[in-house]
DNA sequence: TATTATATGCGAATGACTTGCATTTGCATT
DNA sequence: AATGCAAATGCAAGTCATTCGCATATAATA
């Protein structure tokens, strides 16, 4: 859980605007795009601009608080709170709910693919799409 | 290698621009931007429209002929020809080669996953990057 | 070779995101 | 608690990749 101290540590200000983003990060189990984050914000906040949630997204990824996804097929960028430093996530194709999971299945396959082909590997993606269970049903 | 009888077999006309497009793309080990697409063909066809490219890409991707890929923290599209169903690559982040490969670790994982999760897996995206040979001595 | 649907060039429009600038506000220091 | 200042914000305009409308050109079929 991210804390008005960690806003200290990476020499950002913390404001209500700032505070508010990031709970909406927080409570979401699901992958957010700016708009659906600015569609929360607006209803407490009407006053909320835009332009104040990309740059208090941008922050927070410099930050290291948040990280972005792209889902296939869209061109528009989705965030969440950054739980490791690795990680691969399982992402309902329809309502981008997001399972984090821990295991990583491709040490050795990495190993092997670099040593084929003289690759220096710096890091790799892998994320499972489908259905979760609501959305199978529906 | 794509022909002029896939064009008709998808009810696409042939056109020498077509061809051309086609033509980048099978000789290049690299992924490739619509720019950098562009930049190619306007050498020879001075009056070929960036328009005519994006068209032109579009309809190849309907027609199965390529596949498109975005890099992280790019926003444009790479295109490439699309090779098989189920493909990862090995990319260089430097200069965008493309090693393609074969061998899919996930079977398991995708299982288990899938399971423990109760989701419904539709497919997944596992990409590799590094730097290739000739970029690791840059 | 005539017909017609489709492809193309051009410029304008779109949509996600960024930026410039004037104003406000958090917060370190009085 | 008041002050000063750098950083945050709202607003409007700008950017950049991509798409679209429309008039013209061209490939494919008759």
């Amino acid at each position: 859980m991210i804390q008005k101290a960690d806003f200290k540590s990476k020499g950002i200000k913390h404001t209500p605007r700032r505070q508010k983003v990031l709970d909406v990060l927080h409570q979401s189990q699901y992958l957010l795009s700016v708009e659906e984050i600015y569609h929360q914000l607006v209803q407490d906040d009407p006053n909320i601009s835009l332009s104040t949630v990309y740059r208090t997204l941008e922050t927070f990824r410099q930050a290291g608080f948040i990280e972005t996804n792209q889902l296939p097929g869209e061109q528009v960028l989705y965030y969440e709170i950054r739980h490791d430093q690795h990680e691969h996530h399982l992402i309902c194709s329809r309502c981008h709910k997001v399972i984090h999971l821990e295991e990583c299945p491709l040490d050795d396959y990495e190993e092997i693919v670099a040593k084929k082909h003289s690759f220096l590997i710096q890091h790799h993606q892998l994320d499972l799409y489908g259905l979760c269970q609501s959305c199978q049903r529906a």
